[in-house]
DNA sequence: CATTTACGTTTACGCATGTAAACAATAAGG
DNA sequence: CCTTATTGTTTACATGCGTAAACGTAAATG
């Protein structure tokens, strides 16, 4: 038994239960339930639902102790923000991207750190730039590929 | 009737009709049927279903044309992605919002002219840093809490 | 004009998801 | 030891979503 899941769809209502977890390392229902009955207003039950949808897609482990368990993530926090955010980058032609993170760090508050980090990570990432980001999308459903006129 | 849907919510699927709409501004379902048909392989009825979809929550716009309709997108593309990005802003800790772009920036090929214009970004960005960014998460969502100890 | 074709509308159906009650088993308390 | 509280497991159920067939009607074609 046991399929390694290596990247399991969370969904909305399962992020608030790994956002408990992630946050506190180790933690039992309860905790879980009474932050989520306090933020969400969800029944207990819903909570308990959701924490056994994630043990069962892997996303979370149990430990016994004693008649309850204890949880912890299985998966990290990053690695699924940035399945989440490849999923943003899939859906719009890779032209685009520059302009989709100029509307994002214009749309939120950074710190001084932030900015000087990222303007570094820019200057590093001149060495790997293109002149031209190249158009993934399918025919159709991009007008990049009006531009190739003749054929 | 007509209730005006500002912010509907678009589908995995969805999206994808949404795309040859956007790529051609007015197309007849044909063509994103034909479309589809090839880079998705879905049936016709599949594309017909979702094309009704979207125009029964308003991210469509029809006009008859004979017995025909002419679909155009009824959101903008810049408008959709926003709301799909918040989505994941609002998954995670406002502090580490610069992480994930960071990573974002990483993990993609940008062009010199992109990173320029996130470099300018950046610089205006400045005026409006702040020291840190401060944590919006419900207690238990977040580690952030904890530094507040004593009360 | 009869038949085929095109295109929008209805209906379908299984799985995912949000939300939760009911149940079972065990520990804790009186 | 019996009752109650706790905690995990089962069952439930409406709605959303992916995927598509069937149907109705009008246009095109022979």
């Amino acid at each position: 038994m046991s399929t390694i899941v290596v990247n399991p769809h969370i969904t909305d209502a399962e992020w608030e239960v790994m956002r408990v977890v992630w946050a506190n390392i180790r933690v039992t229902s309860k905790e879980v339930i009474s932050t989520l009955e306090e933020k969400m207003d969800w029944k207990q039950a819903t909570t308990k639902t959701l924490l056994g949808r994630l043990v069962e897609k892997g996303a979370l482990n149990t430990e016994q102790e004693g008649r309850k368990y204890i949880y912890s993530a299985n998966i990290e926090e990053k690695e699924a923000v940035i399945s989440f955010t490849n999923d943003i980058f899939d859906r719009i032609c890779r032209k685009n991207v520059g302009n989709v993170i100029e509307s994002i760090i214009k749309d939120h508050t950074l710190s001084f750190d932030d900015i000087q980090r990222l303007e570094e990570i820019l200057e590093m990432k001149k060495a790997f730039a293109v002149e031209e980001v190249d158009c993934q999308c399918a025919e159709g459903q991009c007008d990049c590929h009006l531009h190739h006129h003749g054929e």
